[in-house]
DNA sequence: CTGGACCCTGTAGTCCCTACAGGGTCAAGC
DNA sequence: GCTTGACCCTGTAGGGACTACAGGGTCCAG
């Protein structure tokens, strides 16, 4: 049972972002202690990070909201969760393609610095294996 | 020398969002054509693309700027410009990182849909070597 | 029993676009 | 030569996603 500063250091989000989650529907209401203090679980913490992840990615809200949802719906109609994933899915490509040209663009910017630290470039890309 | 219109599609653009970035100093002022209508060059269109990009990444539009800027202050102090470089090296790295689970756990959600879809996984596996 | 850290509910402001309104420009077709 | 429709211009207002107060309660260590 978190108070709400625990939640926003746990989650790597601010007390007045977790209270607008809460406004606009996105967050759970959690319950409140006697003296009227919100107290958050686990699963609103697992429910916040995910947003501020996928949020610091550059999905929008809607997006982030449906991620989880989708896999909270199992059950579901397979092809509407299977369709949606999908579509997900190569916006995540797209966006892991789009950050590796971008790495490599820094990469030359500070080989160019630091010359002969193609080391660095080395420990860089040993860093994402895969 | 591209219309306004004929920018925004290039670069995956609205053309609002093009008057916008000009209006806040983001994009230089393009030329004007006799019947002041802009005219833009490669320059533009390699510029707004980069911060397209980066937006779509959750970069802020003040880091969409300095990214190219330090890429064209090649001559000026080598250890600011790597300072920076290291930054938003470590930043994109992080991306990465959190992409790749998030394309897991879309991955994993599909195939429990996809009854014996890893196949499909497997194609995603291979559309990303390193 | 008081000072400081924490919590509450507003509401207003910021950043980054996005959507008009109200009007000029221009090429094509009648 | 004139209209029609696609394109362009400059505003300004609205929306999404926060962020920062103001004004006030709660709690507890000293």
């Amino acid at each position: 049972m978190y108070p709400i500063v625990a939640l926003a250091e746990a989650a790597g989000a601010k007390v007045e972002t977790i209270r607008y989650y809460e406004r606009i529907g996105l967050l759970p209401e959690p319950g409140r202690t006697r003296s009227n203090y919100r107290s958050y679980s686990e699963v609103h913490l697992g429910r916040l990070s995910f947003i501020r992840r996928a949020r610091d990615l550059g999905f929008t809200l809607d997006q982030s909201r449906e991620l989880p949802e989708l896999a909270e719906s199992r059950n579901s109609d397979c092809g509407i969760v299977d369709a949606i994933g999908q579509d997900h899915l190569r916006d995540v490509e797209r966006k892991i393609a789009d950050l590796k040209a971008l790495r490599r663009e820094l990469c030359d910017l500070i080989g160019q610095c630091q010359k002969g630290a193609i080391a660095e470039c080395r420990i860089i890309g040993a860093l994402s294996p895969r």
